[in-house]
DNA sequence: ACCTGAACACCGTTCAAGT
DNA sequence: ACCTGAACACCGTTCAAGT
């Protein structure tokens, strides 16, 4: 493998790492499978990155960027606001391919400021997305689908909450369950419950 | 510290394993430490447990039983089951305390065999609550208090699902949210969702 | 039966040295 | 500027040896 330019290792090493968390997790994140990757050597990957917590802050980034696209891309170009809440559920393959890096990063607890920075990025990709929601939400009271009557914060999280119980779900079973049924049957309890 | 029976060492081992990973996670658990907080060295652990991971299933299997008797604690002599129902989620910041390992495990991915049985064993507690909040939800609807065409295993998921945003809820901002809040707006909004 | 101490392979990080 | 190779402290596990 050729040398490589910081700015393009700094990208190849973002993809690896986020590719390494998703399929198999922090735990089995190490420098030398990195480095290996790319055929370099652990040490090498210290010009690029200052340690490993920078690599998986990059890693996050890339997430991120990922997951906002795909809600606005499942709420984009719907004819109304329940269409558009019903497509992100929808997409909850994707999503959950997505967000398993979340949980895992908002769990691990390493200790001190380690901790409060992982965290604190998975809360703001969080909470844009349940804007992203409210918002819609939003629409949906003004188009008279939604009960006027609730908090748009309230229901984004409701509605937030069956793609979070759906992905545990998912997790626990290790992906052996009906994710159709849960999607139906979650989507008619929440209509049922915003309807005005 | 004196020599112990490996009966009594492997029930302080599992305490001392739990006790970590709920306050400091699964990566700050380590055979050094634990070992020390027992005044031994490390090797002296594997007389007790074969490995790392069978401690992680002591610990386990401890945090299950306080986790079942704090539910059941929870909906208990309550006078009817919606009042049952509302106790679960009053008794959240207990619920909290337990229920932190069980996403850590989950989610830490870990390879293969090690994984699924992990993953198992937080997927039978999971079963065993929601089949404990069914039952109450069943109870309610006999006793008129939930509308009856809904399936009471759907409804305990949504149930489920205000205890699960919540508990994320509480990690994300490191515990700087306002728990009463999002129960009473969650309770609301189920108890309309379920109401005859 | 319970524990110690030395050893091994592995990991994250540093640093001097190569090109 | 990018990379290698050796070194360090740390971890999980094994095993022979102590009492």
């Amino acid at each position: 493998m050729p040398r490589q330019s910081t700015e393009i290792r700094r990208e190849q090493i973002a993809g690896i790492v986020l590719e390494i968390i998703t399929d198999h997790g922090l735990e089995s994140l190490s420098m030398p499978g990195v480095a290996s990757r790319l055929g370099l050597v652990q040490s090498a990957l210290y010009r690029h990155f200052n340690n490993k917590e920078e690599m998986i802050a990059a890693a996050m980034k890339l997430a991120k960027s990922r997951m906002i696209g795909l809600v606005l891309n499942a709420v984009s170009g719907k004819s109304d606001a329940m269409k558009a809440l019903r497509s992100v559920l929808a997409s909850f393959d994707e999503f959950r391919k997505i967000a398993v890096i979340f949980p895992r990063i908002v769990f691990s607890l390493p200790d001190g400021d380690t901790l409060e920075s992982r965290r604190d990025s998975v809360r703001q990709i969080v909470e844009e997305i349940l804007s992203n929601i409210e918002n819609v939400i939003c629409e949906g009271q003004r188009i008279g689908k939604i009960k006027k009557s609730l908090d748009p914060a309230v229901v984004a999280i409701q509605f937030w909450g069956i793609l979070v119980t759906a992905n545990l779900r998912w997790h626990l079973t290790g992906g052996d369950f009906d994710v159709e049924s849960h999607m139906n049957d979650a989507w008619k309890f929440f209509k049922n419950a915003v309807a005005p």
